[in-house]
DNA sequence: CACCAGGCAAGTA
DNA sequence: TACTTGCATGGT
């Protein structure tokens, strides 16, 4: 299994490149694109980052000034704002009331410690948690989404109820602990799917197909 | 027009 | 436990 993962990134990097996610950009903002890109376009979410960026108030003392309606107005764009204002606001409340606002001491502590303080937020789940996990905090942690699923199945590496945590098990079982190889990993997986997954008439062109034959698509 | 995007929680049986 | 539904904008 370590050897079949390990080519598929392998040719996944030469096919697409380096995807460059979440680059030279601070740690809040990773934290609040994670949560307002839940099931929505990235473009989506970079117009509503935009909106607090351009106003100052991507900090969580600003954050925290906000009311949930005043946020919700503010991240329209991104869609579910409302829902994802409250969400956002769960997240502030846990960083007011136990890190006084200070995201590096909620950041810095053990990672089983913090994926445990993130997933006690109501509207923060294993992949939202996961991605401020790798991506903000930058720990060896690998995120499975919708696409990780699909793929792996679609190529017979895994069955239909195969859970979140035996995927990412599969994942960090069996490749070296690095939070950049993760981070690039789960990056490609996405565009992958993005790109050959939609639609049966361009699997052909995906990079895994010489892998051969695999299970009809369901 | 339909479909979906870098999910999650609440409700139902 | 295992489904189902609501949440919502913007691009194809």
């Amino acid at each position: 299994m370590a050897q079949r993962l390990e080519d598929m990134f392998t040719r996944l990097l030469n096919h697409f490149g380096p995807q460059h996610w979440w680059p030279g950009e601070t740690e809040l903002e990773v934290i609040v694109g994670a949560v307002l890109t839940q099931n929505t376009n990235w473009k989506n979410v970079e117009k509503a980052i935009l909106n607090l960026k351009e106003r100052g108030l991507l900090s969580p003392d600003r954050l925290n000034a906000l009311s949930v309606s005043e946020l919700a107005q503010l991240i329209r764009p991104a869609g579910y704002y409302n829902i994802k204002a409250k969400r956002l606001k769960n997240l502030i409340d846990l960083l007011r009331e136990r890190y006084g606002l200070d995201l590096s001491r909620l950041l810095d502590q053990k990672t089983d410690t913090l994926r445990q303080e993130l997933l006690s937020v109501n509207g923060i789940g294993f992949e939202t948690a996961d991605s401020i996990l790798l991506y903000a905090a930058r720990r060896p942690v690998f995120v499975v989404d919708a696409y990780t699923h699909r793929i792996l199945r679609r190529h017979g590496m895994t069955d239909e109820q195969t859970d979140y945590h035996e995927l990412q098990s599969l994942f960090m079982d069996h490749l070296p602990e690095e939070p950049s190889l993760f981070n690039e990993f789960h990056a490609l997986i996405v565009r992958t799917g993005k790109e050959y997954c939609r639609r049966k008439s361009l699997c052909h062109l995906c990079p895994l197909q010489e892998w051969g034959p695999v299970p009809p698509l369901v």
